[in-house]
DNA sequence: TGTATTTATATCATCATGATATATATTGTT
DNA sequence: AACAATATATATCATGATGATATAAATACA
């Protein structure tokens, strides 16, 4: 799944530029899919539009450069829906946060505490903002499962960590005695 | 936190090879942190050797290759506490699964369905490994806490699928229904 | 007996990442 | 009103990650 096939699939929700392909990464439907940067996206819309799978639409406007609007063309549609049959890879997580999670023994207590503090401000604010966008109502059946998907998580990343932080932060605090036992 | 900070870490669990590296984060207790492959990981033990970060010991076997076997050094030990200190970096996911739920309208019904019980089947695998070692007792705080954590986790998903599966299916099989209204 | 997996390292082309450059309009702040 | 920060918009570059491939033999499995 590289960054062509990501790029039709935002196409299939209507024209859009290399900027407002981002932008659907981010806070847009695609948002808790996966994140890319430009640095893949312009490279990926040049093959695109070099093998015929989009085209391409100028406009100038004054001050800002160029906006170039990029289109699904029908073979670059039928291409995602190949893609889409190929067999569906495992996710793949990176986690900073978890890794350091694994050091806690080697961690002062309040430099764990920030951490999780931390963490925890994060997650929390990702279900407020997923909370709100629940009421919509409006967005397609694809959209409300995405959400509602991305919320369960949150929730039980949140719910787990505010169960289980002094765990660690007693295993922090205490090493002696856990090697003592 | 790049895979030389990664192999750092796991070199504190003890003395180990690029190849126990890689295990350590498949089934090991890195194993829910990311995944690394050999071509970032020698590399970086090579990087770690010239700065004098690990040492090396190869031990010669017969029929197999030489196994190279790396201990971490004080240096390394202080680089790697050095870099546990700086800002966490924001959790990064890429799920293939999620991108073909944003198509569900686009698929087959009965391509929907294989995809998602794939899913599940995958997710209680999961579960069930991480089930059984929950028992093993001894393990150090910081592992607890993180099989924890990625049981609460998968358990999220796997009852958000099952509970919201046939909205995404009812969907796919009457798209016209939901335009119509 | 034959096949698949595990052990073990290494390299390579391709792709992604994150930083940087450029330039202006808009929004927010003191 | 002046200033700073953010949003709009594309592009490139060095560095690093990914996944495939090569090599080779022991062990486990059918």
């Amino acid at each position: 799944m590289d960054t062509k096939i990501l790029c039709l699939g935002v196409l299939t929700h209507g024209d859009a530029s290399g900027y407002e392909i981002k932008k659907a990464f981010e806070d847009g439907p695609f948002g808790h899919i996966q994140e890319i940067g430009f640095g893949s996206i312009y490279p990926a819309l040049a093959k695109l539009l070099k093998d015929n799978l989009v085209t391409v639409t100028k406009y100038t406007q004054e001050g800002r450069p160029d906006k170039k609007v990029y289109r699904l063309t029908a073979t670059g549609r039928l291409f995602l829906l190949d893609a889409l049959d190929e067999p569906t890879e495992p996710d793949k997580v990176r986690s900073d946060f978890l890794f350091r999670m694994m050091f806690a023994h080697l961690l002062s207590p309040s430099a764990l505490e920030a951490m999780i503090s931390e963490r925890m401000a994060v997650l929390n604010t990702a279900i407020e903002r997923l909370e709100q966008c629940a009421d919509d109502g409006l967005a397609p059946a694809s959209e409300v499962f995405i959400n509602g998907y991305a919320l369960a998580i949150y929730r039980a990343m949140a719910d787990y960590i505010e169960e289980h932080r002094y765990q660690l932060v007693g295993a922090s605090l205490v090493p002696e005695r856990a090697v003592a036992e």
